[in-house]
RNA sequence: GGUUCCUUGGUCAAGCGGUUAAGACGCCGCCCUCUCACGGCGGAAACAGGGGUUCGAUUCCCCUAGGAACUGCCA
């Protein structure tokens, strides 16, 4: 297989990775995993002025929790080192295609400084400004290029993009994509600090990395020619395009960290599952050939088609995420929900209760780990709830009705000793048959006293059994006072 | 402003010349039920507009409109 698919994800290590970089990673690995090819991870810290501590280990953890496991990359030499690219430009890489370029003829250095610079930008429309490079130093000569190179006057190097002709390149997924070479700028490839700009080291080390498959967000695509120029300019074959749709916030903007949304770190301490957060968006610009949406990693990589990667943008809807983590919660394992949900548990329970049965309850109404609260601060301490909640219509209770069965069936309960869901279900269903009264009818008022709340995450018996024979009683009397009865 | 890309229900989306235009989330209703949830059933909701091409356009082409991205010595 001389044909194996190498795909990579350069990120920048500026922080933490938001969504549509997750995404990115994910389709990257998908894309190459699908072949049996290889996936790597290369480092782009060209910008020292964002670098942010401790950034790469951000991007080594988030890969891991993601399952996006790299074939090669910093710590996983794959004989394509180094993998970052501050350490590869000390092998100075770049500035030696750079002169290739130059030599060519495909580029040439540029000492224009920022005043020149400056007044080259012009308004376009209420404080937008652009800029064209004028070619200003492409017509100095050899000599006076030397003389300025030796006086160490700062320089950069531009790409030499003619004023005449058309640039096109092919996108998988686009098709093919031309351009006017006079709308191009003739970018830097090389900065005055001797760093190649993001544009260049990427065309190098892809090509030099063998990078088979080139695939990035969509805010590419009209930089796409100016490096497709590049590749032609060096005689080299190039990469397979596949630009990726954008994934936007509900205002239909790029997600981005400039922007605060929610990087996957912050979906995960919001109570999110990766493997929810993984399965969400990569249906976010890509559907299976099946109606289906549940899919484990593997089955990804098993039916990753790239050709069936949508072309318009995908809105990030936050409420089919929690939908889809429910999903996922209501499939684990009870022993691994219990685990995880555990410390939730904890937060609002500290006596002595049966934490297991209480997961059990409810798996099925959570779709983050953070609704747990709601569904069980009842257990601690009985609330304070209006006797009013004591009327239900479908019910058929009053406050009246409600205090008469309360009273009813206080001393049934006092005397029975087995108090397990099963053995009160049967004992109050005796009293509904002997009354000939619906379930609702005692369930609702013996409810409302266990909990004070409207909804709960069992029924009457099932907190009973929970609570214990004390508590309940206890709270049932204050039921009854509160509905105005003596005990 | 220029360039490029995009346009099926509120959102994700299937569709790839002939369909009653799938499905999912959300919403609404019903059923189940010791409340709620789960589950089951059902409902409302879409091809941006205009021209072509064609026997026939959601599907192909053009125009218009709308949206987005880019337009940095950031990636």
């Amino acid at each position: 297989m001389s044909e194996t698919i190498r795909t990579r994800y350069a990120p920048s290590p500026t922080g933490r990775m938001h969504v549509g970089n997750l995404r990115s990673a994910l389709y990257e690995f998908l894309i190459a995993k699908h072949e049996g090819g290889a996936f790597l991870l290369r480092i782009e810290d060209t910008d020292q002025e964002r670098y942010v501590e401790g950034a790469v280990d951000i991007i080594y953890r988030t890969l891991e929790t993601a399952g996006l496991l790299h074939d090669e990359g910093p710590d996983k030499d794959g004989g394509f080192g180094p993998y970052v690219q501050s350490e590869r430009m000390k092998t100075g890489i770049y500035m030696e295609y750079a002169k290739k370029l130059v030599e060519k003829g495909e580029a040439y250095y540029c000492f224009c400084d920022k005043e020149r610079l400056e007044s080259l930008r012009t308004e376009v429309v209420e404080g937008k400004e652009i800029m064209l490079y004028d070619k200003h130093c492409l017509g100095l000569s050899r000599a006076e290029v030397e003389e300025k190179l030796a006086a160490g006057v700062p320089f950069v190097i531009r790409q030499n993009i003619p004023n005449e002709g058309t640039t096109t390149f092919h996108d998988e997924l686009y098709g093919d994509i031309t351009v006017e070479n006079a709308e191009l700028d003739d970018m830097i490839l090389i900065k005055s600090d001797g760093y190649p700009t993001y544009n260049f080291a990427n065309v190098v080390d892809d090509h030099t990395m063998n990078i088979t498959h080139v695939v990035r967000g969509n805010e590419y695509l009209s930089s796409a020619p100016k490096y497709q120029r590049l590749y032609d300019a060096f005689g080299w074959e190039s990469p397979v395009y596949i630009h990726l749709p954008l994934i936007t916030d509900e205002t239909h903007k790029k997600l981005s960290k400039r922007s605060g949304h929610s990087s996957f770190e912050d979906l995960l301490e919001q109570g999110f599952l990766p493997e929810a957060v993984v399965n969400y968006i990569a249906l976010l610009g890509w559907s299976p050939e099946e109606n289906r949406e549940i899919f484990t990693l593997d089955e990804l990589i098993e039916q990753f088609d790239y050709r069936r990667i949508s072309k318009s943008p995908a809105v990030f809807d936050y409420t089919k995420l929690k939908w889809m983590n429910g999903e996922y919660l209501k499939a684990m394992d009870p022993e691994r929900f219990f685990e995880l949900a555990e410390p939730y548990l904890r937060a609002v329970i500290h006596r002595d209760l049966d934490l297991k049965k209480i997961a059990a309850m409810v798996q099925t109404r959570i779709e983050i780990f953070p609704d747990i609260a709601e569904h069980i601060d009842f257990f601690e301490a009985l609330p304070e709830y209006d006797a009013a909640m004591y009327t239900h219509k479908k019910m058929k209770t009053t406050a009246e009705t409600s205090l008469a069965v309360l009273c009813d069936v206080l001393p049934l309960l006092e005397a029975q000793e087995d108090y397990s869901n099963d053995a009160l279900y049967a004992l109050l269903g005796g009293y509904v048959a002997e009354k000939g009264v619906k379930n609702g009818y005692v369930m609702w008022p013996l409810r409302t006293a266990v909990s004070g709340k409207q909804m709960t995450p069992g029924g009457a018996t099932e907190l009973m059994e929970l609570l214990g024979k004390d508590e309940s009683i206890a709270r049932i009397k204050a039921g009854i006072a509160k509905l105005g009865g003596n005990v």
